[in-house]
DNA sequence: CCAATCAATAACCATATGGTTATGATTTAT
DNA sequence: ATAAATCATAACCATATGGTTATTGATTGG
C-alpha cells in the first residue's frame, strides 16, 4: 500500500524533517538519539518528525532493545517522481536537466 | 534568481494550491476569475495562494486591466529535480522509472 | 536490584496556516 | 456617469503545526 501523495508533500515541506530525512539517506541507519544530536530540536520532536516521515513511506524503524533505529526508504520518494512525471509535456524543456540527472546516476 | 526551496516545498504542500498548479500546467495561463470557477474556494483564497505559488517561482502573473492572468512557471519545478538528483547514489533501484519518465518525455 | 539510558506520549504553548467575509482600487460596460 | 466586474488586501477566526518540558514504559549496565 503506497502512502498518501499528500502526506508526502506535507512531510518534505518542513526543513528539519527534511534535514533528518537526508541524514539517513548520506549516513545510513541511525538511532533516534543519532539523529537527536544532530537535529538542533529536542528527542521528542525528533520522534515526532520521525513519526510523520514514516507516515509519509520515507522512513522504516527497527526497534532493537530500548532503542529504535531508522532508515530511509528510497521507495518512499517514488509518488514525487510519479507526479513529476504526470506533467512530461510540459516538462520537455526542462529535458536536458533530466539528463544529467541521469548521467550522474549511471555510475 | 531562484527561489527558496523551502518555499517551493512549502508552496507544494497543499493539496488546493497543488490543483491549481496542476489546473495550469494541464490549461495553460488562465485568469483568477476561471482560476476561482474550479478551486472550490473563494477568490481571495486563490489570489493568496497564487501569491504563495508566485513567491515559489511555480507561476507568473501577467496583469491585464482590471483582470490578471496566470500561468505556470517550468523552471519554478527545477530545485525539486536538483534536491532529487542530489541523492543519484541513493536513488539507483528506482533508475527504470526514471527511464519510463525519459521515454514518456521524448514523443 | 537500582540507576541510567532511550524512545514514545502527554500536556502545553505560540505561531503559522487555510479559510472566511468585508472592503478597496481599478477597469470595463451600459 | 454609474453600475458591475475583477483582483488584491484587511481583518478575523479556528485549527494545524512545530516546538517545548514533563512523564512513562522499557531495556540495559553496574
Amino acid at each position: 500500500m503506497q502512502a498518501d501523495p499528500d502526506d508526502l508533500f506535507k512531510a518534505l515541506s518542513d526543513p528539519t524533517r527534511r534535514a533528518i530525512l537526508e541524514r539517513l539517506i548520506h549516513n545510513g541507519e541511525q538511532t533516534v538519539r543519532a539523529l537527536t544530536d544532530h537535529a538542533g530540536v529536542s528527542q521528542p520532536m525528533v520522534s515526532k518528525h520521525l513519526g510523520q516521515l514514516k507516515l509519509a513511506g520515507l522512513v522504516r524503524d527497527r526497534p532493537d532493545g530500548r532503542q529504535t533505529h531508522y532508515r530511509a526508504e528510497p521507495q518512499g520518494l517514488a509518488p514525487l517522481i510519479d507526479w513529476l512525471s504526470h506533467y512530461s509535456a510540459f516538462w520537455q524543456d526542462r529535458f536536458d536537466h533530466l539528463e544529467d540527472l541521469l548521467k550522474r546516476m549511471d555510475q
